[in-house]
DNA sequence: CCCATCCATTGAGCTAAATCAAATACTCCG
DNA sequence: CGGAGTATTTGATTTAGCTCAATGGATGGG
């Protein structure tokens, strides 16, 4: 389904809005503490990439920024959740990740030259986000090259993660991509079944499969009727794992 | 189209054949230095290195390695061409990337844990490629931290290339995804047309994007009779870059 | 240089998925 | 709490792309 954003109001609105700065608060900073960026900082590096940071509160549907905009910040998810996607000539709507609290996104615009914001970000829901200085973090790392363990070691693992996504997407037929996709959402990978929340709304999880919201909700009506998942809104269970993954070929 | 590996005699060579220690030819060791992971180390470790890796020869459609093999290399195209490609459970082969000489591949598995392959890679002709310890390269970047600058702004490049190639697999019809991957491979971009050469058989390219071969060359047949590409074997001829994309929509 | 094998193309028919349409069900907001 | 605007589901129809089949073309190994 192509969203008509340029004639729809909510993104006409100001890209970033809400900006509180002091960090007297603690919530979500925990979790950036325990990022993969940022926990091998030392306090004192990390209190002052925090000091030159801003924290953006975004409204339901809020653009951060648009695609080929200047990249200045990178960003961690304090609360709520975005969607990154892109746009192409005729309006159609190409959702590419989710991130959810505790991740970051467009951190590879850190190292990118020129750095221009590969897709668009908004904000699925109410959320919260740190807004981090490209410059900042570049200047602590070259500062501090035992820094720079932890950050190759972020990187490596984001391009094996977009290779695995890479991976579902050339599944040629729509049930298959689908399964894969849910098999990948279980925590405990296909060692045993357990309840999945799909990250996106279901329209939006068609769109990241390249396929229509029609053929999702038939496929997983199927996958229902034939009692293969639970669902419950946006929560599934999956039982039988294996039994899914047989049925995909 | 699948390829039924398992019952293909080629595949049950050893994966790891001809081998050549030394390092007194200079071909394609010139490539090696420009590599933005090999081009800032001081000659002495690069030599080190060099010392520590073995060139490998590879026959035409020899495999390198498996899926979920331990990953104990990395590797650097001297010559020829390959391909990473992944096998499911019903032999389907689905083509993930090609490499070309002075490129690297599997290169994130030295930050890997546990290092294990992610696709097969086979050679589609004769090859040579350097086969780099994981763990010589890992103990140079933690040894020399100033290195660490070359291989982020690498890594972070790859996790966007990657990026980039999900995006075009998220449009959602096949003569779409095949206009977007060939103008991706033109050289000035949109800007002018000019001559490419398709890195993989047509076979595989179809793969590549998610479809079959026959729907790859009907519609390369298709955009040719409307005079938007002239076909000469696997070189093909742009000449309005622009008015591809129009077609795309 | 020749042959076997794989690759590419084309045709015919079929099926999965897109499209069009319409009826609920949610959700957020006032 | 109620209503507007989305999101989801289901049905009917069309179509893009898959499958099967057969032929000609390329190529690399002997």
């Amino acid at each position: 389904m192509a969203l008509m954003h340029s004639a729809d109001s909510r993104y006409s609105k100001p890209v970033l809005v809400a900006v509180n700065n002091p960090f007297d608060d603690e919530d979500g900073l925990e979790a950036l503490r325990a990022h993969p960026l940022f926990r091998s900082l030392r306090p004192q590096d990390l209190e002052s990439l925090i000091q030159q940071s801003r924290r953006l509160r975004l409204g339901h549907h809020q653009l951060l920024y648009r695609q080929d905009m200047p990249a200045h910040h990178f960003f961690f998810v304090i609360s709520g959740r975005l969607r990154l996607y892109r746009l192409d000539s005729s309006g159609i709507d190409r959702t590419l990740d989710s991130i959810a609290p505790g991740d970051c996104f467009a951190e590879v615009m850190i190292y990118a030259d020129p750095p221009r914001y590969a897709c668009y970000a908004e904000a699925l829901k109410a959320s919260e986000v740190l807004m981090i200085p490209v410059k900042a973090y570049r200047e602590l790392l070259d500062g501090n090259p035992e820094y720079a363990q932890a950050a190759l070691s972020h990187y490596a693992m984001r391009a094996v993660s977009r290779f695995h996504d890479l991976e579902i997407m050339t599944v040629q037929n729509a049930r298959d991509r689908l399964i894969r996709y849910l098999i990948d959402l279980l925590p405990n990978g296909t060692e045993q079944g357990g309840e999945i929340e799909l990250p996106l709304p279901k329209c939006l999880v068609a769109s990241r499969l390249a396929m229509q919201p029609e053929t999702f909700s038939r496929i997983l009506a199927d996958l229902k009727a034939n009692g293969l998942v639970r669902v419950n809104r946006s929560k599934l269970f999956i039982s039988d794992p294996h039994r899914l993954i047989e049925i995909s070929q």
